[in-house]
RNA sequence: GCGCCUAUAGCUCAGUGGAUAGAGCAUCGGUCUUCGGAACCGAGUGUCGGGGGUUCGAAUCCCUCUAGGCGCGCCA
C-alpha cells in the first residue's frame, strides 16, 4: 500500500543523505507515515524529522529539507512539502487519484480485499449466552460487534470462523430443568412451588405449556430429578432455537455451535484435567480440586472441581480453549465477553500459559453494559422475558439497520445508553439513513443512465479534476485503510464514522456537480465516479451487516 | 479493600503521541428546490473530570485523587 511505499522512500532518503554525509550517521528511528487530519497538510504526513532531531542534534526542519532533497520522485505524489515544526507532507497527484476510480470499478465488490501471505485461521466466539432464556440488549451489542469483525477479517484475507459456545451442562441448566418441571406440574394442575433461584420469566411457562401439548403426562412417571433433567434438555433445545432466530433477525449467524457437553462426551475434559495434573498445577485441598493459577499470574487460585464432584465452568472452559488452540488449531482466537466476565480473563490467560499456548494468540474483548432509556425514563426489564430487556423488543422498535449502526458507533469499552425515544425521533436524521440515502441516490442516477442508454464504460476518468470530485475519490480510497485500522485495533466504530464521511463527500459532490448533463464526456466520467462510490458505500455497509438500498 | 472499564461541546459520542480537539442531535442563519430536499453551505459553544509527571510535542503514555459502571463464589 501507498503508506508503506512512502515509508520505504523516507527511509531510503535518510540513508542516502547519511551516505553523502549530509545527515549524521545515527541509527534510524521508526519511520511512520500517517494520514493527515487536515487536508491543508496534504494527504499523508510523516513526523520522521522530529523523531530524528534529538539523536542527530539537528533541527527537525533542516532534517526535513535534507530528506526532501534525497526523496525519489513517485508517480502517485504531486508534491512534497516541509512544514513546521518538522513534518514532511505528501500531496497525491490528481491524475493518480482519478485513475483509482477505474481500480474500484474493476475490483467491484472485492475492492479493498486482500490476501494474506500465509493462511491465518482466526476464530471469533461471541454471544454464547446460556440457553436459559431470551437474549437481552447487551447480547445484541456483542453479536453485532462479533459478526462485523468477522466480516472485516474475512475481507482482509483471514480464514474466519464464527462460533457460539453452548453451555448445556452445569447448574444453570439444572436450574432451568427444575424451573420447567415445576411449571410443567403446574400446567397439569399439580401443586408445585418454584425452586429458590428459579427462572421466573413467563417464557418458562410458555415452554412448559408446549411440552404438555406435545408430550402430555409422559414426565409424571419419572422421578423429579430424571424429569427435570429431561425437561432441561428439551428446554435448551427450544431456547437455542429462539436465540438463533433472534440473532438471525439481527443478521447474525454462526459457522459453528459448539456444545460444552461434547467436551465430556469425547473425553477431552478429562484429558486436559490430567494434563494439568501431570504438569503439577493441580492441588486438592478443602475437599475441592484447585488450579494454582497464582503461580501463573492470576490474583488467586481457582477451583476446578467442586466439593460435590462437579466441574466448575472454569474447568470446562480450559478444556474448551484447549480444543480451540490445540485440537482445532486456530492461529488466533478472539472471545467477546460481557463486562460481567472481566474477572474471568486473568485465570483463562493463566490456564493457557499452563497449556503452553502463546498468549498473543488469545484476545478477550470486553463489551461494556447497555442500558436502555426512553427519554428520561429508564426502561424496566419485563417480567415476560425474565427480568431482562429483550433484544427483540429493541429490534422491533428501532429496526435492524439502525440498531446495528448504533451498536457499532460506540467503542466496546464504553457503557452504552441506548435511548429509544431519541432513536425513533431522529429516525429521519439518523446517520444510518443518511448513508443509505447516498446509496439510494446513486442507484437512482444509475437507473436514469440505464434508461437513457448511456454507455459510460469507456468514460475517461482523467476528466475528473474538480475539487468535489477529487475529495470524493480521496474518501473512496480510504476504505482499505479503514478496514486495516479495524483489523489492528479490533474496534469497528471506525466503519460507521467512515461511512458517514463518505456519504457526506458524495452528497456534497452531488450538490456541486451535475452528473448527467449536456457534456456527454464529463457525464460518462462522473457516472463512473458515482458507480464507484456506490460500490464502496455498499461494501462498508455490508461489512457492518447493514443493507444498501436501491430505493428508500 | 483489590481488579477492569469510563469521564471530551447543552445532549449522545468519535478521536491509531503530532499541526487550529471533531461529528450527529439540538440552536441560529443561509442555499436551492427540473440526475431523489431523507440534501447542501455557514455560525456559536470546550478548564478534554482535578492535580502532578514523561516528551521537542499529551485528550492520548505514567502516577495520584474524585465520580460512575462492572467484577472480586466450590455460579456461569
Amino acid at each position: 500500500m501507498l503508506k508503506e511505499k512512502l515509508e520505504r522512500c523516507l527511509c531510503q532518503a535518510v540513508q542516502e543523505a547519511q551516505k553523502k554525509g549530509e545527515l549524521p550517521p545515527v541509527t534510524m528511528a521508526q519511520v511512520s507515515v500517517e494520514r493527515t487530519q487536515n487536508s491543508k497538510h496534504g494527504d499523508f504526513a510523516s513526523n520522521l524529522p522530529m523523531k530524528l532531531a534529538r539523536s542527530m542534534q539537528t533541527s527537525p526542519l533542516l532534517i526535513a529539507e535534507q530528506i526532501l532533497e534525497h526523496l525519489p520522485r513517485l508517480p502517485e505524489i504531486a508534491d512534497v512539502i516541509v512544514a513546521p515544526p518538522g513534518f514532511v507532507n505528501f500531496v497525491l497527484r490528481k491524475e493518480w487519484l482519478a485513475r483509482q476510480v477505474n481500480n474500484i470499478l474493476s475490483a467491484r465488490e472485492t475492492y479493498g480485499d486482500s490476501v494474506l501471505d500465509e493462511e491465518c485461521r482466526i476464530q471469533f466466539e461471541f454471544v454464547s449466552v446460556n440457553p436459559t432464556g431470551p437474549l437481552h440488549v447487551g447480547h445484541g451489542r456483542g453479536a453485532v460487534l462479533g459478526s462485523t469483525l468477522a466480516n472485516v477479517f474475512k475481507s482482509a484475507g483471514y480464514s474466519v470462523e464464527r462460533e457460539y459456545y453452548i453451555n448445556d451442562v452445569g447448574s444453570q441448566i439444572t436450574n432451568l430443568g427444575g424451573s420447567l418441571y415445576t411449571r410443567y406440574l403446574q400446567c397439569l394442575g399439580k401443586e408445585a412451588s418454584l425452586p429458590a433461584d428459579a427462572y421466573m420469566g413467563d417464557y418458562v411457562i410458555d415452554i412448559a405449556r408446549e411440552i404438555v401439548d406435545e408430550y402430555g403426562e409422559k414426565f409424571l412417571v419419572l422421578s423429579s430429578d430424571e424429569a427435570s433433567a429431561e425437561l432441561g434438555r428439551i428446554g435448551v433445545c427450544r431456547l437455542l432455537k429462539v436465540i438463533e432466530k433472534e440473532l438471525a433477525l439481527l443478521r447474525v449467524d454462526f459457522d459453528s455451535w459448539f456444545r460444552e457437553k461434547s467436551l465430556y462426551e469425547t473425553g477431552q475434559y478429562q484429558y486436559v484435567m490430567d494434563l494439568l495434573r501431570d504438569r503439577g498445577y493441580v492441588q486438592e485441598r478443602e475437599g475441592a480440586v484447585w488450579f494454582e493459577t497464582t503461580a501463573l499470574g492470576d490474583e488467586k487460585d481457582n477451583v476446578l472441581v467442586r466439593g460435590d464432584g462437579l466441574p466448575t465452568y472454569f474447568a470446562s472452559d480450559i478444556a474448551y480453549h484447549y480444543n480451540k488452540f490445540l485440537v482445532r488449531k486456530f492461529d488466533r482466537v478472539v472471545d467477546i465477553w460481557g463486562a460481567d466476565h472481566q474477572g474471568h480473563i486473568l485465570r483463562m490467560q493463566a490456564a493457557l500459559r499452563a497449556l503452553g499456548i502463546e498468549p498473543e494468540r488469545f484476545t478477550v474483548m470486553i463489551c461494556q453494559m447497555v442500558s436502555l432509556r426512553r427519554g428520561e425514563e429508564v426502561v424496566k426489564a419485563s417480567k415476560r422475558s425474565g427480568n431482562i430487556i429483550a433484544l427483540k423488543e429493541v429490534i422491533d422498535e428501532v429496526g435492524v439497520d439502525a440498531c446495528r449502526f448504533h451498536f457499532l458507533s460506540r467503542s466496546a469499552d464504553s457503557q452504552m445508553d441506548f435511548d429509544l425515544e431519541l432513536a425513533k425521533k431522529q429516525s429521519d436524521e439518523n446517520p444510518v439513513y443518511y448513508v443509505q440515502y447516498a446509496h439510494a441516490r446513486i442507484a437512482s442516477i444509475l437507473r436514469i443512465a440505464l434508461e437513457r442508454e448511456i454507455d459510460y464504460s469507456g468514460g475517461d476518468v482523467s476528466l475528473l479534476v474538480a475539487e468535489p470530485e477529487l475529495s470524493l475519490i480521496r474518501q473512496l480510497i480510504l476504505f482499505p485503510e479503514v478496514r486495516d485500522t479495524v483489523i489492528a485495533t479490533l474496534e469497528p466504530q471506525y466503519l460507521p464514522y467512515y461511512a458517514r464521511d463518505l456519504a457526506t463527500s458524495f452528497h456534497s459532490f452531488y450538490k456541486q456537480c451535475r452528473v448527467i448533463s449536456d457534456d456527454e464526456e464529463l457525464s460518462r466520467a462522473r457516472l463512473k465516479l458515482i458507480e464507484a462510490s456506490g460500490i464502496v458505500l455498499a461494501r462498508v455497509l455490508g461489512m457492518m451487516g447493514i443493507t444498501a438500498p436501491e430505493r428508500m
